[in-house]
RNA sequence: GGCCCGAUGGCGGAGUGGUUACGCAGAGGACUGCAAAUCCUUGCACGCCGGUUCGAUUCCGGCUCGGGCCUCCA
């Protein structure tokens, strides 16, 4: 049984999805307009492992992920307006540049990743709905969702509409009727990007690409919504407010679950505040993915999570010894105290201490699949990408000088290997090497 | 200002109304030509003030401090 934190009734819940033949998860997936920074890791790294828990538990077929990518957006207009290319240029290099992230952080691709500039009708369609319902009106070309109209707008972040008004730090557009009401559609001038509509040429609006296309690929009412905490207003609200009003009254999610933040220091990682750090360069640094992998799991997923440098070793060396016990082991069976951790609420620290007290190696390496870790060989692990026969000979020098008594050449080559990132171990049986 | 969240040892980080995980780093030891790896041992904590209780780090209230959202944001 999992139980899931759920940010709208704010505890934890038993999770018991609505046709557990075919549960369905949305996460919001990256705005295509620079490369992601680790922050921006998160949320994919932990809902990659709550979709590895849920295929356990419910079967590999059980599930339907989303996670889209927004690839229509002012922020996308600007980049590639700087550099004097098509937005698509934009979102092709920067798409390929997530998933390489992604994949070196062991993320597995979603089962649907729709894009906004492919479900434009969609979009239209749900904003006409609005429209046609009252819920949304036509006003200088922009169409704008009617926050007033919605008697429930508000629940998810807790706050009312006063509040939202007394600490609106922005100017209110002149057309809106209400000051909290946001934006689902609004007019391209000639030059920027568009598509033909109702209301005339224009682009839809962040909110709405989210909602239409959760309609259109899992249905009215999902089972679980994830993202990162700053979502919940107004990304989120607004999403909860248009769906619902779009689908009589039918909840857009039954579970909202909302990861914490990557700290730099004390505060969130985020590039306005130009803090970040990118997995990019954390790996041509000489990390490796799964390292950083372990370090985004090694907190719950709901409290912030500080990044250093010592995190980082801390994650490398826990990484070795589980790479020392698993071996090249095959997958035996999983052990039921790390389900147990992850199905309560996705403790992953907890499930990742449990990992480092299990002795078998096949119950190891099946475990740890569960965190998407311990996915390649240990030897891969270890000597992967090194130049074994160089080293080999290296080895056998040494050995010759350590067999005449000569320490000085023999540490001298360990010395030479170690800064070429090779590590020499003396055992019983000889020497063995790894990588650093 | 409003709403929300948090405060655990040098660091990371679970958890619990009473015997207080685990990891990293540190210290000591075994092993080693010396290291590395491994193994053994080991020190170190529950923000402050009240309350409830036989007993609170754990529950309640207040305070302080920190963070987040209220604008794009994972």
């Amino acid at each position: 049984m999992i139980r899931l934190y759920d940010t709208m009734a704010r505890e934890k819940r038993p999770f018991a999805p609505l046709n557990p033949q075919r549960i369905t998860m949305y996460v919001c997936g990256p705005t295509v307009y620079g490369r992601a920074h680790i922050g921006n890791a998160r949320p994919p790294v932990i809902f990659d492992t709550l979709a590895r828990l849920i295929r356990h538990e419910f079967g590999d077929a059980s599930l339907v992920y989303a996670r889209n990518v927004t690839d229509i957006d002012d922020k996308i207009i600007a980049a590639a307006g700087a550099e004097g290319v098509e937005p698509s240029v934009i979102t092709e290099r920067y798409e390929r540049l997530y998933l390489e992230d992604m994949g070196a952080l062991g993320v597995a691709p979603p089962s649907v990743a729709p894009h906004a500039t492919q479900e434009i009708p969609s979009m239209i369609e749900m904003i006409e709905r609005l429209v046609r319902l009252g819920h949304a009106y036509e006003a200088e070309g922009h169409v704008l969702f009617s926050v007033p109209s919605d008697q429930d707008y508000g629940a998810l972040s807790r706050r009312d509409r006063d509040q939202m008004i007394a600490g609106a730090r922005v100017e209110v557009a002149p057309y809106k009727r209400d000051p909290a009401d946001f934006v689902l559609w609004k007019p391209s001038a000639d030059d920027t990007i568009g598509w033909d509509s109702p209301w005339g040429r224009g682009r839809p609006g962040w909110h709405v690409e989210c909602s239409a296309m959760i309609s259109a690929h899992l249905g009215e009412t999902i089972d679980i919504h994830g993202g990162g905490l700053d979502l919940i207003f107004p990304h989120h609200e607004n999403e909860i407010a248009q769906s619902r009003c779009a689908h009589s009254g039918a909840p857009l999610a039954r579970f909202w679950v909302h990861n914490g933040f990557v700290d730099m220091g004390t505060e969130k990682m985020s590039k306005s505040l130009g803090n970040i750090i990118t997995p990019a360069e954390l790996l041509a640094a000489g990390h490796r993915g799964e390292t950083l992998r372990l370090a985004l799991l090694s907190a719950h997923y709901r409290s912030p999570l500080p990044w250093t440098e010592a995190l980082i070793e801390q994650s490398k060396t826990i990484l070795d010894r589980l790479y020392r016990t698993a071996g090249n082991a095959k997958p035996g069976e999983i052990d039921s105290e790390v389900v147990e951790a992850l199905a309560d609420d996705l403790n992953t620290p907890a499930a990742l201490a449990r990992l480092q007290a299990i002795e078998d190696p096949s119950a190891l390496k099946a475990s740890a699949a569960l965190l998407g870790l311990l996915s390649i060989e240990a030897d891969e692990w270890f000597r992967g990408g090194a130049d074994e026969t160089a080293i080999e000979a290296r080895i056998a020098e040494r050995a010759a000088a350590k067999g005449a008594r000569d320490f000085a050449t023999a540490d001298r080559i360990r010395d030479e290997l170690k800064a070429a990132g090779i590590i020499l171990e003396d055992g019983p049986g000889g020497t063995t090497w790894r990588r650093e």
